[in-house]
DNA sequence: CATAAATGTAAATGCTGTTAACATATATTT
DNA sequence: AAATATATGTTAACAGCATTTACATTTATG
């Protein structure tokens, strides 16, 4: 298991070509970075990649599962952070700031997380991953919603933790990827990403009792 | 002015290839098309529309005004649907549910609008488009924001419109760009993203004046 | 030790965006 | 109207790209 065995053989190929793509993409700041170079840099022949993967979007997937550690990891630690804070929802504020703050230090990262760029077949989807970090969120979710209430979970709240958790998604979402393509304070100058997420996500968790409880109760 | 004066010279050849490309774009839901086929489907060879276009991203920068017509044009027709509509909030929700069918009818399009595919210089952005679309959806704020006070807008209730209406458009941005990603309902199986949309405007709405009112009382 | 499998290389293919040299139609000037 | 400049088309070429094929070498296996 030597670095280079032989000078021939590589002996971490696989491992080299994903880290010299991570690399090329953080540098260039987008996803058009060609096999040629990515082989370059891991001092082998532009074929030689195809030994390991089975084209460019095999590489790519691959590199997104990288980027889905870094966040989950993140979100992780965050979660840890918040473990005996009673202000439950200042740590599903954390959260989306974490989701905020992992997207502005990997912007190509994170298009190429979520983004469908042109041909993703859904085998390559890797759901494992994106259901990780959503139920890290749901989870400071439903804490919160038992702290609210007073009481456990119960009926159809555990349908609602995962209603609420979804639109937390979609708020932070939307205000990071604005922010990432410098849309966000394109009109209002003086707003700050970090304001407007936790902002709204106050509303949203304040809203939550008031507005679309008859959804829920409706619904069985 | 002829389509086709001699058959050499084509005569609208630099709206052909525009509406060829969108067409194409539409087509494949990508924008991976190559020049040589918008070449082919306008009716000339394929270093034709380097006549027109200084390079590739010049035509897509054209395809893009289009498509900022397209939904311009979509929230103007809902926002003259609710004029006489006493009820302003419903009037906002409109404008988010038209925001979120183009997406979903304008997959690629939509795409192409707000992401930035790698190297967007900041003159190509074209401000004015992304602003009238804008400015929609914040006169509906406004209006709502007068109907609840009672009284017309004084003070900073031009910038807590602008706040809120940054907000939405996060909401609404991160709903469309999920669902268009085939994301929102991975976890919720039933949930919609028009609920999800109106119900977390909803919030939003009701939010406004509870959570967040001292972030503008403290900052004149 | 022979041989199969894994993993590298060089060379070729076809597609791409783009440019250069050239041809023809249209507009302008005399 | 003839001469000429400009606009707009063509074909042929270029380099860069993803990918494949034929071949070489190293490692693993019976």
């Amino acid at each position: 298991m030597n670095s280079s065995k032989s000078g021939y053989h590589h002996g971490h190929l696989r491992d080299a070509l994903i880290l010299a793509a991570a690399a090329l993409i953080e540098e260039q700041g987008s996803l058009s970075f060609s096999i040629t170079d990515a082989a370059k840099r891991a001092g082998v022949s532009s074929a030689a990649p195809y030994r390991h993967f089975h084209d460019k979007q095999d590489l790519l997937d691959n590199v997104r599962d990288l980027a889905f550690i870094g966040l989950h990891s993140a979100l992780e630690e965050t979660q840890k952070n918040y473990r005996d804070n009673s202000d439950t929802g200042a740590a599903v504020y954390a959260m989306g700031l974490t989701y905020l703050n992992y997207a502005r230090n990997n912007r190509a990262f994170f298009s190429l997380m979520w983004e469908d760029h042109g041909q993703m077949q859904p085998e390559r989807q890797n759901l494992a991953h994106k259901s990780e970090g959503f139920s890290l969120l749901l989870s400071s979710v439903e804490n919160h919603l038992i702290q609210g209430s007073g009481k456990s979970l119960c009926q159809n709240a555990e349908q609602k933790a995962l209603y609420l958790a979804t639109q937390l998604w979609a708020l932070a979402h939307g205000v990071a990827t604005l922010e990432n393509n410098q849309l966000l304070n394109m009109f209002d100058k003086s707003a700050q990403a970090e304001n407007i997420l936790v902002d709204a996500a106050s509303a949203l968790l304040a809203g939550i009792d008031q507005v679309d409880t008859n959804r829920f109760e409706t619904q069985g």
